[in-house]
DNA sequence: CCTTGACTCTCCAGTTACTGGAGGGTGTAT
DNA sequence: ATACACCCTCCAGTAACTGGAGAGTCAAGG
């Protein structure tokens, strides 16, 4: 019969760890003293507690670990847990290799620039969203203005005359060969028209950026993202889009707010 | 101006984390209006969250990132935080590589015998320890017994005489060559003997295994330690040792505990 | 004008696997 | 007798949220 304190020598696990595994009912002491209170351990505890600390080191939580050390479990099932648990600290390493590598993009930035990045890039998973929509192919960069413009004057028109309603700011599809979408969301559909659609946008997993400021500053944030995207791993895997979240063509245009959307996927 | 509702379908964070964000004061809400209590967030905030969210990404604490976003943070000290995290996360990619190892060795040991190991082994830091020991050649594996009764009485009376006091079971350290080294510990130095010699077992990383029995199941537990030992990775450093935990010549040797001991590095 | 449903607020509890400390009892050596 | 190490229980705190109760707010539809 051993003492706390010498058991918790005796397996290296510290005796509030002890108390604990006690009080949690995991691993319960041999016996407790009436008068006392004191917790006596015994030798024939050892391979239970030995099993559990192999288990735990295994990243077993202590709730699977129970579970393991029941008697009655077959040999199948504690393969099955084990298995799970492989599989689990796969995904864990490949999340921390990906951690790595933007902690490296990240220094890679900072020596370049000597300060943090100008545009932060985030991955998050945008919703499905109804719109209706307008396109065009725009010939040159500058007449972007005025087709977007006149696109957008359509959908809302349309949008009106059918008693639609709108649902948030206005989003921009970029397809290929410079073919612009201008897309308007709605809350509930309505007829389509000549020129105007109407459809979801997937929800997609994205990479974003936002941009404060003219359209003039575009190019340089196009350019931070895609540089992002390539030292990050990710491709593009569709159009991307531009969300108008402050807009105004008669207000200042450094007010302006647009986020920037690249739908993604890690290669 | 935004509810706390839209601006976290803007940005991808759960509303209730926004609120926490907001109360520990990493991300504070851009006013809060007097009459309702209501929160509200603004597009110039969003840069701020979404260099936070890049942050966490990489894995930074809050508290870290808390400091990281403090205005006047020279590129330096970004790169230092940021070097920080890397060897961190190098850290933690490794250790999770060496789980995998296990998980992969205890799913074959269960291929091959269709149920838990017999022997666990742990790996624990053991202190040093004050001896008495006394050291022989063992000629062949008869002779164990005999010899290493010699041996302990030896030890045992030499610290009788000079008044030493006992301070835990017996401990052999096998050397090279079948050197069996009889070791008492003791509490307070003595002065040696002719045979008897007082030292310190140095403390050490050690793979321990208990097996419970007679000295004959002895070559059953050192094959499955030296077995873990390859399946995981370890090689032994030095001598190994057998600490008899529980031990009575007079006794049952079925109620025997014997704890193995190799002093082990990751290779 | 009232109701409904979506939204918001605060406050509290729970999660994991412990760790630290206060306050008080126990055992042994000097 | 006293010092000291050891043991006990109970409480609080950790990180980063998540879930829920109970109550107030807002806009649209009948």
């Amino acid at each position: 019969m051993l003492k706390i304190g010498e058991f918790s020598r005796l397996v290296g696990v510290p005796v509030k760890t002890l108390r604990y595994y006690d009080e949690i009912g995991l691993f319960k002491s041999d016996h407790i003293d009436e008068q006392t209170g004191y917790r006596f351990y015994s030798f024939e505890q050892l391979p239970r507690l030995n099993r559990l600390l192999a288990l735990k080191d295994l990243g077993m939580s202590l709730n699977q670990i129970d579970q393991m050390l029941k008697e009655d479990l077959s040999a199948d099932q504690l393969r099955g847990m084990l298995l799970l648990k492989q599989v689990e600290l796969e995904d864990m390493a490949r999340d921390i290799r990906e951690r790595i590598d933007r902690v490296d993009a990240r220094l890679s930035l900072i020596e370049t620039e000597d300060k943090m990045p100008d545009y932060e890039v985030v991955i998050k998973t945008v919703e499905p969203v109804l719109v209706a929509s307008s396109q065009e192919a725009i010939p040159d960069y500058e007449t972007i203005g005025p087709v977007m413009g006149r696109l957008y004057n359509g959908v809302a028109a349309h949008i009106v005359k059918h008693k639609g309603q709108f649902a948030g700011p206005g989003i921009t599809v970029w397809h290929e060969n410079l073919k612009a979408e201008a897309t308007l969301p709605i809350k509930k559909t309505i007829p389509e028209g000549d020129d105007v659609k109407v459809h979801e946008l997937p929800g997609d997993q994205m990479a974003c950026l936002v941009h404060h400021g003219g359209f003039e500053g575009f190019p340089r944030a196009y350019q931070a993202g895609v540089q992002w995207l390539e030292a990050n791993g990710y491709e593009v895997t569709g159009p991307n889009r531009e969300v108008y979240l402050q807009f105004d063509p008669e207000g200042d245009s450094k007010d302006y707010v647009t986020e920037i959307q690249f739908p993604v996927a890690k290669v």
